[in-house]
DNA sequence: CAAACGTGGAT
DNA sequence: TATCCAAGTTT
């Protein structure tokens, strides 16, 4: 049952797989780098929101070397807006590992990819697979959701992990692991996905336990979440001469690393509150209000010139609050 | 092992 | 509007 299902995954994954511009096409290899890049980046994240990131970062930086280079500022500022920013630390620090221990090639085994800064145990089964040919078995969300549903595995997650492991282990090819686990993600994206699920058109149909139970949306079965608590705060817009004050957040914690307006009172001034914004982190929905003043003297720090603020590489938090800055301006031009 | 860590699109 | 969720990793 096992092989009769694999094979009918990989005929329709020979027919239907995405094209994506990290995918080498039929018959060409893989560019280790690509696939590493884009790993990262679909971490958590769609397809689509990735696409113009990974077209601008291989435009920017084609290989491995010239990201080690970089000026981890840079890297940052092209990944603002893309979220979770530790993996765009990570990153770097990947790539100056790979560049310098490693003579500018990624290590080809799942192992020596898993000691690499922000490669986990996906990620690391991933690219051994997809760039290197290695057998590894790549589990991600999508894998989760077509096992469990392909087994009925009633078992609630992370518990029912290990069988999932062992029968996508089983499920798993010697040769052609890399084709075999794209296309499992690429059937979890397009046909098993969490809701709704095609299975008038799915390969696995024939072999898939839930689709027989009648119920596969059921799987796989999910812990309730904790409820998500409302905070406030309060950012600040402070304007010299054209220039507005930036700060670089602490490399640690909420948005790690990025430039942002500052979250406490940077002078004395007199203070305008200029509205809110409401964001939505995955652990809690913040209200952040802005005050906007302008002042005569500069007390030091990072001066930003204003007409370039959509360049700092503000998270997008801070750049929905810098609208609400450029907003207030206006208003104070037009009264003035 | 649970919690922290972003964002935008779909329902 | 509220909730879910997307190619997870780190602490």
């Amino acid at each position: 049952m096992s092989v009769d299902a694999r094979q009918s995954l990989l005929c329709w994954y020979a027919v239907d797989k995405r094209r994506l511009p990290w995918r080498a096409e039929a018959g060409e290899r893989a560019d280790p780098y690509r696939v590493w890049l884009s790993e990262i980046m679909l971490q958590q994240t769609t397809v689509a929101a990735v696409k113009p990131y990974f077209e601008r970062f291989t435009t920017k930086w084609p290989d491995v070397g010239a990201l080690a280079a970089a000026d981890e500022a840079d890297v940052m500022r092209e990944w603002a807006g893309l979220g979770y920013y530790a993996r765009a630390r990570n990153l770097v620090a990947c790539a100056r590992v790979v560049a310098g221990d490693h003579g500018g090639r990624f290590p080809d085994s799942e192992a020596a990819l898993l000691k690499l800064p922000g490669i986990g145990r996906y990620t690391a089964a991933a690219i051994a697979a997809i760039a290197f040919g290695r057998r590894a078995v790549v589990i991600d969300g999508n894998v989760e959701r077509v096992v469990s549903r392909l087994y009925a595995i009633a078992t609630p997650l992370p518990a029912a992990r290990a069988e999932i492991r062992a029968r996508t282990d089983a499920l798993t090819p010697d040769e052609g692991a890399g084709d075999f686990a794209q296309a499992m993600m690429d059937l979890g994206a397009t046909i098993c996905t969490p809701r709704r699920p095609a299975c008038a058109i799915c390969p696995l149909r024939p072999h898939c336990a839930a689709f027989h139970e009648g119920d596969p949306e059921r799987y796989p079965v999910k812990p309730p979440k904790a409820a998500r608590p409302r905070r406030t705060g309060t950012a600040f817009w402070l304007e010299h001469d054209g220039h507005v004050l930036l700060v670089r957040r602490p490399a640690s914690g909420l948005l790690g690393g990025m430039l942002a307006l500052p979250t406490e009172s940077p002078a004395q001034a007199k203070w305008t509150d200029a509205g809110a914004v409401d964001h939505v982190f995955t652990h809690f929905a913040l209200t952040m209000t802005l005050s906007c003043a302008r002042v005569d003297a500069r007390p030091e720090g990072l001066w930003w010139p204003i007409e370039r603020i959509g360049e700092a590489g503000l998270p997008t938090l801070f750049a929905r609050l810098a609208e609400r800055g450029l907003a207030w301006r206006e208003a104070a031009a037009q009264a003035a």
